[in-house]
DNA sequence: GTGTTGACCACAG
DNA sequence: GCTGTGGCCAACA
């Protein structure tokens, strides 16, 4: 039985993210199984040993903030930016930018 | 096996 | 509205 590790789990499903969409990591955590586990989401990105196989940065935090980003959160912001995501204050609208995994809207 | 760390989240003041 | 504290989970030394 191939049991993937957490950290694997989440590269993957951040992977299936499409341009221009974001997601947060308690709704990561949440895919996987770990509702709780937010905090394990970004300490498996922040090592990002897919990168930049891996869009960690289209991963921000619950209340719309970048969060943290290993090449420097202002690459991260410049990112997002070019996917065609608007940033407001340094805050992103989840509202309209959301991704939900494994469903269509 | 134990202790520390970390790109977080939620609640209280 | 912002700051501070507690709690949860997984990986690393």
């Amino acid at each position: 039985m191939t049991m993937k590790s957490f950290d694997q789990r989440v590269y993957e499903l951040i992977s299936r993210i499409p341009a221009g969409r974001v997601s947060t990591y308690a709704a990561v955590a949440a895919a996987i199984g770990c509702p709780r586990g937010s905090r394990a989401v970004g300490n498996a990105l922040n090592r990002n040993p897919f990168a930049p196989r891996v869009p960690c940065h289209r991963i921000i935090r619950s209340d719309g903030a970048l969060g943290g980003f290993a090449f420097g959160s202002a690459k991260k912001a410049f990112l997002l930016s070019q996917e065609g995501i608007v940033i407001a204050k340094g805050k992103i609208d989840l509202n309209r930018y959301r991704h939900v995994f494994k469903l269509k809207r």
